[in-house]
DNA sequence: CCCCAAACTTGATGTAGGATAAGAAATTAA
DNA sequence: TTAATTTCTTATCCTACATCAAGTTTGGGG
């Protein structure tokens, strides 16, 4: 099984025993998702944190018009999961789907809590990945109240570098909240801007 | 001093002793602020957490053209910060300003870090508003990408019943995302289609 | 109580990005 | 390889909201 990943990751923000890393391996399930599968589809009850360790999943919402929102991508080492529902145990507006071919461990929520329970490291764990999410959707916020489209995909690029040529461009338009046709429109004025500045 | 309600607000959460509670409110100090005054400026590095126990602050950033954007407002028994600057102690962009004269009890980052080591149950407590306060934004988030002006602002209103009528509305219209210009045009449209649903 | 700054409103005009449609290019499944 | 589906692009027109300007109301400090 290749735990590597989801310790190391753990790791760099708390310490852990050898027996406490293998405890925590055994509440873990792998499970392998193809594209365009669905993980979690809205109106269900989430009851697993996903961690990817490899391929790519999406969370996204679908308004009252049909249209798709992107809240996050979930890479490589990345987790995701629909936080509303799993913590209230209610159903949940978020769908999660498989991007492409896709590996993740599961976590499910009792076993987190059990966890919890045995080795509170793990509260402070979740609470630092927590905080910094929380972070990162204030400042997403904040973003899309005064930037503007183009600025907005900049940081898309900072945030996920790794997909920004592996993903369908909807998507990215789904993420920083554009239709696919003024991103293409968007993406040719870039291109004419960016030679402008190279002469 | 006042501190039933920032005792009832963890007790929600977490069970404590009576020991625990006086040790908890040993560490928090006690401050009040008048209207208008700065709590905390962009370019600052924040080392409290805050309670607020009478009155209400706002959390706003100012943008390239000089715009101001509410990220959250704090009235009475809310925690505001900059959880950015709060948790890397890194010079932070939000400013935080008193909208009324307000009472609020502040807990230092390293006192906070303490309490994580003395009761850890805080750790719990801490990583629960967390939660919720993510799970918030990221609707907020989704809201911005997918609802008007107008089912932003009724959004509003549920979440901050008790600031509809006390907050200039140019606060209300900075929190939406919208001008204050729109947003006075905004209610006339809201009155005089309410009138027509009357009929 | 009054005055002045701040908040609010209203109108005219401008614009970022949306809606619709239709064809071109790229992927996928078979 | 090909047919079918999905994705991407481009063009035209449209709308939600912004900008600018000017006047009105409000309310908090002296």
């Amino acid at each position: 099984m290749s735990t590597n990943l989801i310790i190391e990751s753990i790791t760099r923000h708390i310490r852990l025993s050898n027996e406490e890393k293998e405890h925590f391996i055994s509440l873990l399930q792998p499970k392998i998702y193809k594209r365009k599968d669905f993980i979690l589809e809205d109106g269900q009850v989430c009851k697993y944190s996903y961690f990817v360790t490899a391929g790519c999943l999406r969370g996204f919402t679908v308004d009252h018009n049909g249209f798709e929102h992107v809240l996050n991508f979930a890479p490589t080492g990345w987790w995701i999961a629909d936080m509303y529902s799993l913590l209230t145990q209610k159903p949940g507006i978020l769908n999660i789907e498989a991007l492409e071919n896709t590996e993740v461990l599961l976590l499910s929520k009792s076993r987190q809590e059990k966890l919890y329970h045995d080795i509170p490291q793990f509260e402070r764990f979740f609470r630092i990945i927590t905080e910094n999410s929380l972070v990162s959707y204030q400042q997403r916020l904040i973003d899309n109240l005064s930037l503007t489209a183009e600025e907005r995909y900049h940081n898309f690029c900072r945030r996920y570098p790794s997909l920004i040529n592996t993903l369908p461009k909807k998507q990215i338009a789904a993420y920083i909240g554009v239709t696919p046709e003024f991103f293409s429109r968007m993406q040719r004025q870039m291109l004419t801007k960016g030679k402008k500045q190279q002469d």
